[in-house]
DNA sequence: GTACACCGAGAGCAGTGCTCTCGAATCCGA
DNA sequence: TCGGATTCGAGAGCACTGCTCTCGGTGTAC
């Protein structure tokens, strides 16, 4: 049985974090402050405190979410073709929500401000967007590479975690693949290619067919 | 001829310069303190506003000796034996680097903090880099490849600017595996490879190599 | 219905970036 | 060499931050 005290929580925390978002979304996660927030709200900076227990957690709250919205994103991309076309909407549906969210895709893929970001909150949902690839690879049906020991140790740790078809040398390559993908993407956002791709779409589109190929995706 | 005064300020902006680097190995660009900086140099905080405007101006000037810092040392990898392993070995080069300045890396490569960065002042800093793995990969002799129209344009005005010989296809995978390079150093020190690809050594020589085979280095 | 846990508000602390003023040091031209 | 102009350092001050603590009121559970 829920309280009305209950209730009250889960709402004002929802409702903190909702205009603390508004705040990253306006000035970016450097200006958010937790004062402004709770003056926004109308109540006393240090009321937030029973909430969140400081600036760190408020932004952990707000990383999670971020990761959960690009996650779903690329969960959302339908296979209307073939395997490659898969991969290359799934890349652009990366690239529109990185652009859509600027300041979410700061927040998550930027200098981690916050000494070591909070380890197993995040973890979990930063995972949906590699998974979202590998299940992707997993229709293409790559082949095997060659990979050092080292490296095949790592990678069958992970394929096992995650439980897929993948081989170690595929599997590989999809990681690379992935950061591949990012790279792109901080590098436009982040002003990199100012004064050569920019904008980055042409660039990026040639770089997801590349990708789709150097991992080994057929059909 | 310079006065006493002249010398004496750039010593001064020299050793501001200096004392900040400090912190921010020491704590971070988020922690970073102008104040502090002055409390360590035994000065007013004021007076530090004698020589840079602005605690964002500070650290612009840390970010243009930290690309000077990377670039140098890219450019500072001789060939020793074929072009694949130079392309190698300034990849590790770079990371190399990126390990033994992790706060410069966060700096340059982080989210842009200070609204949008200095733009003509950073550029050509950071255009070393690029550069160097330009350089390398014209030694390799990679071939053309398909490019859309819109990317030949952008690709053609880049090679044009900096005077080089690659074909548009060529220089575009080169500028594709410079946002990789970049990608993985980001995802190993930002904590997304942690779980999996961790440390990211293994995983780094492997996409090394198959990105100088992507841009078709020969030799 | 009472004890207890919870919660909001306000004051307060230590710190920040940045501005302004004022007296002193320095430079440069006459 | 001297005097006006420029530059500089120091200090006070403003508006802001994250965060802590205390205190009085409120909802909850026994």
């Amino acid at each position: 049985m829920t309280t009305a005290r209950e209730r009250a929580r889960v709402e004002l925390t929802a409702a903190i974090k909702e205009q603390a978002r508004k705040q990253l979304v306006a000035e970016g996660a450097h200006q958010l402050s937790l004062r402004a927030v709770a003056r926004d709200l109308g109540m006393a900076s240090s009321a937030v405190y029973r909430y969140f227990p400081s600036r760190d957690e408020l932004l952990t709250a707000l990383i999670i979410d971020a990761y959960d919205s690009l996650g779903a994103a690329l969960e959302a991309v339908e296979r209307r073709a073939g395997v490659v076309e898969w991969w290359c909407d799934t890349w652009a549906a990366a690239r529109a929500w990185a652009l859509d969210n600027r300041r979410e895709y700061e927040l998550i893929f930027g200098s981690p401000v916050q000494g070591y970001r909070a380890p197993q909150d995040t973890v979990a949902p930063a995972s949906r967007v590699p998974l979202a690839l590998l299940r992707i690879a997993e229709a293409g049906d790559p082949p095997d590479g060659e990979v050092s020991d080292e490296l095949r140790e790592q990678v069958l740790r992970v394929t096992e975690l995650v439980g897929t078809s993948l081989a170690p040398g595929a599997a590989a390559r999809v990681m690379v693949a992935w950061a591949q993908l990012f790279g792109l993407l901080s590098f436009e956002l982040f002003g990199q290619f100012v004064g050569s791709a920019d904008p980055a779409g042409p660039l990026f589109e040639h770089a997801a067919r590349a990708a789709a190929a150097h991992v080994g995706l057929t059909g």
